[in-house]
DNA sequence: TATGAATGAGATTTCATTCAT
DNA sequence: CATGAATGAAATCTCATTCAT
């Protein structure tokens, strides 16, 4: 029973089913009929709106991108104190928020990663969200330390970021968040140890990251 | 011209031409016939070895995962000294040691990790691998506090390792194992600091992991 | 805004759609979509109007076939002479008419002759045409000629209007028309030769073709 | 069975099946499929051997070209006479040597003429073949007449010849052959009518197309 | 031991057609 | 009257594997 209007629900489905299927088989087995299965609607119709799998692959990439950076902003806005421990413990958080951390994403979120080093289109897309959060990490570090120590901070806080998620993608139990969280915090508090008597000493205006 | 205890030989140039396929066109375009091609021989006798394609591939991790015990046991065996911050740091310099960090094992070893997600086989070599970094960890870190710190610490320290590892992997440079190795290393020291003077007091009996 | 009495307007529209599309891409690609798109309305239109692509097809041949024949009759009314060369002449210069010559014309004409081989429906039409072209050729050289000369003489100019035009529908830059005519009324001229002076002797009423 | 030394022979064998399902059902419905089961072969070795159905499709129409070719050739090194009438007589038989008025050949020969308007491949090899038939007439006719004229004729028997082979491909009993040579014998006396005298005339070294 | 010929399953994509709106 | 959503069939191509030589 075909109705109008259907494309943005359609598109919606498609990319929730793509994330289905690939946590259930992996990226290499979630084939268009499997995807379109999950979707309840038939394999051809996928071409009909992405132009094809990778079309719906990117858009599919393109979402979580796009969730993981909402997250991230809405806890950001959501802070009282604008201190960048707090801006960085916001960041952190966003990172391992429910949305980010449930089976499908983290698995598809993965399989995208490894994915990307040979596809450019997803490299693209990987590289825009790494640096966001090298960006993200760095500008609130500059406020407390100087330029090369921050970068390191941040190199060192994303990588923990990151690894926490590549070990929990791993666990047949899935990530557990909470200890996840706890774990990115300890390794923050230690980059601040000593840092944080001199605040805004070396970076005055109001922080935006 | 066929002649006898081919064997090893083949096995071992085979495995090699499964990394450079994977990080040639990635694990999805690594077909038999590529490897066999990068190994100069035909793609049938990929199932005369090694029983088919999935049998080349465990046997492609398992070896990858032997390169990097090899690695990490080395250096361990070469430390004149016995503090468990020395053992920590032979840990850290063996998992980015230069076999580990080139392109194709990089590559290879994070398609790996993405595909274990759903090859029960893969998986279990994934998880042997990963527990035998936490408890590596964890043995000396417990020469230097509680259980529940040395549990907390050898996990925020796997983290950081696996997290630059991914990051890494994604550089289209690839990794830079110096600046690595620096920040897995300034990490380390944070984690020991306070801890030191008290070594040995947790745990009196020489380390082994 | 749909309207009514659009019938004839949208199946002109759609057969002249359906010669765009294959001038543009060949019979195999042209596609309802793309036609469609030609002719500016959607593609499940033409089921409705033609019953399906078939039909479409077959009544753009016919349209084309019509043209054709409306031409050589055109210029055979606005004879002033009778005699069979004047008619001869008139019938191939209506094979070379400008409409039958244009690009589009041209390549599905073409198109066509080559799908009726293995379509019946369109195998008659081409049938219906190849004999008239013949038939009218033959009862001119009667005029002029015995029954078997008449016979060989219209083969022998049939051959060279089908023959020019088919080398002409493979020139990249198309057909030249006004070679081609004169190359026709050569032959013409040559098929003649020795007979005009005994004119109106083999066949003595008023040709009509 | 699998043997070795099979590519020659599974070439050829698929070559003519190509033939026989184009004469089958058109080049349009010729499915390598359908190609496939003619030779007695899977589908997917089709894509071994052409790389893919254009391949196999370019191969079959080099073949075809190929033997008309060798058809008049053949003719002509069988000449005894060295007249310009005798080699015109030999290239108009050669293009109505029996291997290339059968069913599959004309129906293969006549789709792909239409295909190549819009396939570039295809077009160059019908190009080529287009000039070699032109030049070989007019290099003949240049022996007996001005430039021009020669040109003019060679045009004119090149369309007689290609006009009867496509009104041959149409009738459904086939090409008459015997009918058409003789028609194209008819086309070349009348062309060469009062130029024999003045043979070699125009050019006087020994003719070689 | 090693090759390459061959298959058959499976994946993506295209497309004509149908149908509710 | 007209659209666009949707389907299902079919076509091409890829690929792991088997097997005779």
């Amino acid at each position: 029973m075909p109705k109008v209007g259907m494309e943005p629900i359609r598109r919606q489905q498609l990319i929730q089913a793509t994330m289905a299927a690939i946590d259930e088989v992996g990226l290499a087995d979630a084939t268009v009929m499997r995807i379109a299965r999950h979707a309840g609607v038939s394999a051809g119709i996928i071409s009909h709106y992405f132009g094809g799998k990778d079309g719906l692959l990117e858009a599919t990439m393109r979402q979580i991108l796009h969730d993981l950076g909402e997250a991230v902003a809405a806890r950001r806005r959501a802070l009282e104190s604008t201190s960048p421990r707090a801006h960085l413990g916001a960041i952190i958080d966003g990172n391992f928020d429910r949305s980010q951390v449930t089976g499908p994403v983290a698995k598809t979120w993965l399989a995208f990663w490894a994915s990307s080093m040979h596809k450019p289109q997803l490299a693209r897309l990987q590289q825009v969200n790494k640096h966001r959060l090298h960006s993200n990490l760095c500008h609130q570090f500059r406020r407390l330390m100087p330029r090369d120590e921050a970068h390191s901070a941040a190199a060192g806080l994303a990588a923990v970021i990151d690894g926490l998620w590549l070990r929990g993608a791993l666990t047949p139990q899935g990530l557990d968040a909470d200890e996840a969280r706890q774990l990115a915090h300890t390794a923050l508090d230690q980059l601040l140890a000593g840092h944080e008597t001199t605040a805004e000493s070396y970076e005055t205006h109001p922080a935006r990251a």
